[in-house]
This record gives structure tokens, sequence and C-alpha cells, in this order.
DNA sequence: TTAGAATTCAAACGAACGTATGAATGATTC
DNA sequence: GAATCATTCATACGTTCGTTTGAATTCTAA
């Protein structure tokens, strides 16, 4: 007979654990569509019919992996801009400080444990930019509040910038950090011959993820601060030129 | 009796390009993998085994997918920054017209005909992002040169800025720009509810296109020309401190 | 007109997929 | 120790996938 579901079985085997840290780290290698739950099953040395057991089916799977760390990641996001902001104490929050308490926590969340929390980030950055419906439609809801929040920080930091520009220049960001994280096979696009093994080697990932962060703030920090670029045509739809 | 391919017979039949336009759209809305030859070969209305007739292989068709729009666009790079580099005789481009060459040339290309070639567009910045093996290998060595003229000539515009940081912050603007690109509904996560259809709607894509580039070129200047991050420790590994 | 090549077509192949089933095993409670 | 529950296991089901096949059709050229 089939039941609805163990879930939070106190002291239960850990089965559910080893599915998802295969499955995490398969989907991040391989994508969802290829990953199978018989290369699941097979890294976490379970039988095959555990997932459906456990998760019921491979979708219930993928959402189970995002909602564990999306939702802390998101959570410590918004405690951080709670505290910048009862610190500003209703003055503007600085930039900077926005930008380091949304993509800064992202990224120490990477460098602060094992490579298990490496690997979820790069899955998030892929995912970012998946076609997959159900992953978007997952981040989404996840997502809404914590964005909302920001924007309105960063609107109110940046009262002399149009609400459309921060918007896009958000939009910006997230793709540059997105591509940062899941980069690591990319970047050997960009690195020639000698600098490959030095950039994003097998061993210094932390080290670079370390490293990753201040370079990264820079970037986004010019980026956003940036002038303002300048359009011949008047705004069309409506017109709200703030 | 199977012939080698007639790959660029004269006057063939359109079926070989009905099947490539059908490919390339779904190959974008949903992505390799969830894209099945059925559905290829239904959408362009020929036989389903016409796609292993004319390209072999279902891996083949993507590589010609990508191969006939990649190499024009990567040409016209190529060109691109050839003129600059003439205009300039010996000095050294200013970086805003190596980013304009570079990814303005990348913008103005959807921007330019029908929709045809923005679909192209999405579905490039989505495959930078993607797991799939094939597609990286694929790019890879259709970009490698076009990537080393301009790290070249942007190392040359910025003799200051060690080499490392430059090829981390091309990384950043294109993570950027292809998140832009690929971002239509990715935009619906961070655009409220009223903006929402201001800001990508149906039918304004090639306004918002043209839009777009201004807007980003900003951006990516911004980020590239940012202030350097300050390091506590030494580089480790090749200390070529540029 | 006719031989021969190129292309299309309907049908089928084997493989891999997600999921379901029912018996076997382990753990818990009375 | 028996009964009840949760979990594991081997196995199989039905579907969909990419690809192949061989006959039918269309095109080309002598």
């Amino acid at each position: 007979m089939k039941q609805a579901m163990p879930s939070t079985s106190p002291g239960a085997a850990p089965t559910r654990q080893r599915i998802l840290k295969a499955a995490e780290r398969l989907f991040m290698t391989h994508g969802f569509q290829s990953t199978s739950m018989r290369q699941i099953t097979a890294e976490a040395q379970v039988n095959l019919a555990a997932v459906n057991y456990h998760f019921g089916t491979k979708e219930s799977l993928i959402q189970e992996v995002f909602r564990q760390r999306l939702s802390q990641l998101n959570q410590e996001r918004l405690h951080a801009l709670d505290a910048l902001e009862n610190a500003a104490a209703g003055k503007p929050v600085k930039p900077t400080r926005i930008l380091d308490a949304f993509f800064g926590t992202l990224l120490r969340m990477a460098a602060a444990e094992g490579n298990s929390d490496t690997v979820f980030l790069r899955l998030l950055g892929r995912t970012l930019t998946e076609p997959t419906e159900f992953a978007r439609t997952l981040l989404a809801p996840e997502y809404q509040q914590v964005l909302k929040r920001y924007k309105q920080a960063l609107f109110k930091a940046l009262p002399d910038v149009p609400k459309a520009e921060i918007v896009w220049r958000f939009h910006f960001m997230l793709g540059a950090t997105a591509y940062a994280i899941a980069g690591t096979d990319s970047l050997q696009l960009l690195a020639s011959q000698q600098d490959r093994h030095g950039l994003l080697g097998a061993e210094n990932v932390t080290v670079q993820m370390h490293r990753l962060l201040p370079r990264l703030m820079h970037f986004l920090v010019g980026g956003l601060r940036a002038p303002l670029p300048v359009f011949d045509q008047p705004d069309h739809g409506s017109a709200k030129r703030l």
C-alpha cells in the first residue's frame, strides 16, 4: 500500500539525503532533462524505485532540491536587507551595501561550507537561464518577495535613476552573477591555454569563489552606477519618465 | 542507397531550410534535449526521416543551426575590430568601441532583420549557460579566435588593468549580455505586475532590442571601467602581477 | 523516353526513459 | 512473538526517443 510520502520522519534512513545530494550534483553537471533517475539512484547507491517512493515524481524531486537551498538563501537575503535598513533608520541604504546583501550573500553561501553549496549555486545560476518551464515557475514565487524588497531599496537609494533603468540593470547584474557562478566550464572559452588551469582548476574552487566576490562586486557596482543612456525618441506606452 | 549527405546542393528543395528554421525556433523555446525530432519535422511539415537524411543525426543538426549563424556573426565581429584597429593606426582602440564591436554587433544583428535572428540570439544566449557538452565544444572553436582578438584589444586598451581582471570582466559582460538576450521570460521575474507587459510584450521585441543596446552598453562600460578590487593575499600559482 | 540518382514516405527497430507493482525485508508497537 | 507499519528490492509496464529500412516518388539528364 502506498502512503502519503514520509517526508520528515525523524531519524529516517539517509536515503532521502543521499538522493538529494546525488540529484543536486548530477542536475548541476548535466541539467535536468539529461539526468535520468537511474543515474541518480546509481550515484546515490539506492534502489531505482526509491526516488518515486520518497519524492513521488522526478519533478517533485527537482522542486525539493531547490526549495531547501533557495528558501534558506532568500531568507538570509531578507535578513541582510532588514539589518541594513534598520541601521540606516529611514535613510536610503548605500547601493554597494544593497548589492552585497543580495549577491554577496549568494557567493558567501558558496564559500562557507565545503563545495556542496558550490554545487547548488552553479545549478542555480544555470537554472536561471534554462528553458525548462517548471524551473522558472518554481523559482519565481520563491524569488518574488525578495526581488520586490531589493528593487524598492534600490529605487530609494537611487532616486535620480529611472525605475525602468534600475530594473534593467538589476537584470544585467543577475546575468553576470549567474554566468560567473555557472561558468566553470564557459570560462575555458575565454581563458587561453596557459591560463586555463590557473583560473579555475579542480581544487581551488573555493579559493576562486573567495576571490570572485570582490571582483564581481566591483563590476556590478560599476555597472549599476554607470552614466544613463539617452534615447532619441521618448518612451512609448506608459510615459512615466521618472 | 545512402550517399554522403547532399549538404549544399544548389537549388535544393527547401526541406533543409524548413527543418533548420523549425529546429532553431524549437531549440530556443524548449532547449535541445526537450525538442524531439518529431516536433521538428511536424513543425517543418516534412517527414520524420528527413532530418536524418539531410543532416545525419540530431547533433549534426544542432551544429548546423549554430554554424551558419555563428560564423556570420563572428566574421562581422572580426571585421568590425579590423576596421577599428585600422582607424586607430597602432594606437589603442577605445574600450567603448571595442565593446560595441563585440556586443553591439550581436544585438544589432537581432534588430536588423525580422525576428528570425532574434530567435537565434536568444538561443545563443541560452546555450552559453547550458550544460550540454556538445554545445560548448561546438561553440568554443568557433569563438576562440574572436575572443583572442578582442581580449588582446582590451589588454592594449587598458594597460593598467591586470589581464586576469580583464578576462573576468569580459566573462561578466558575456553573462550580462547572454542573460539579457535570453531573458524574455526571466524578466518577468523581475518585473512587477504593471510593468510586465510594457517591458517585453509580444510585438515590441524589436523595439526593445533597439533600446536594449544603449542600456546594456552603458552598463557594460561602467562595469569594465569600475575601480579595481584589492586582495589581502597576493596571487598564487603563476605570480604574474601585470 | 528512359535509366539512374535524389528525395520522400510509412513503418518499424532497439534503447532509454519515468513510473508502477507486489513481494521481501526491516523496524516498531502491543 | 505477532501484527502493523515503513522501507527496500527486482522486475516489468507503457511511452517516447533517435535512427534505420526499403519501397515509392520525384527529379535530372542522355
